[in-house]
DNA sequence: TTAAAGATGCATGTAAAATACATCTTTAAA
DNA sequence: TTTAAAGATGTATTTTACATGCATCTTTAA
């Protein structure tokens, strides 16, 4: 079971921004930080624009910042946004061949299970990602690499 | 986010040979009955047996039985068991690269959620999963197919 | 002794995800 | 007004995990 790197990279681009704040950081800037693929980051600032959790400045001296305060910005709520394909198990999806479907309780009960786990998530924002007594550390690290 | 039809197909076979009861059921039955791969089914099994949830008989008229009742056979239980890789973040790995690991809490924040989704599934079996008033249709379509 | 069952190891196929590449658009500074 | 630095976009390629196939071995009851 896992998350894809897409919606990691979100998260970790939502985090560099948060600790930002005002400045403005660039793709590359973020992509030589965690040592990513800057073309992959692309796509996935791409669609936090879109989706309103970045604000992206074209053009020279541009770049972008997060569009609110960490405070605001839930994580469960970003994970249903963000994370592609929450299928947990064949018979959530459209193209199910399984034939016990009709008879059988297990797309309820791991509906439910995603449920819980989405649902903790919505306990935390991303403030939470980043405890201001780590944010010196925080620092250190995306500049030392 | 998804489970793998490993995980997915060890339930199905479960299932189908608590429905079953003491008779035994083959492999190549099963496949037939899901309509899915006997090959992939065998090595399934094959864990499911080293791991002492279904009893295989091999030999002339052999086959698969549970072992146990199906009230005993906890949903959480075995997929924590069964899936193999419960890595849901790159941070959750052995190969993590994240520089940012030392001051992040991601790693944290998504333990509680994947802690809390194997909760929800601890409080089902796999008797909850095939209410006794479904059994009657189960049966028929696994016999239709 | 033979046929029907599962066990095992290795090879191959496949689809989703990640990444790369090329080109376009925007914008501020020189 | 041109140029360079930024993001936007679409297509292609690579990589990897997962699923499946195939061949051979072992076990066991008829």
């Amino acid at each position: 079971m896992h998350i894809t790197r897409y919606t990691d990279y979100s998260l970790r681009v939502l985090m560099y921004l948060a600790v930002k704040g005002e400045a403005l950081s660039t793709i590359k800037e973020i992509a030589d930080s965690y040592q990513i693929s800057k073309n992959h980051l692309m796509k996935i600032v791409q669609q936090l624009n879109s989706k309103g959790y970045v604000i992206a400045t074209r053009g020279k001296n541009g770049g972008l910042r997060l569009n609110g305060k960490p405070e605001d910005i839930n994580i469960g709520v970003l994970v249903r946004d963000i994370e592609q394909d929450l299928t947990l198990v064949e018979c959530f999806g459209e193209g199910n061949t399984c034939v016990i479907t009709p008879a059988c309780q297990l797309k309820t009960v791991f509906a439910e299970a995603l449920e819980c786990f989405l649902q903790k998530l919505d306990q935390y924002t991303l403030a939470d990602l980043l405890p201001q007594h780590q944010q010196a550390k925080f620092v250190q690290l995306i500049n030392l690499n």
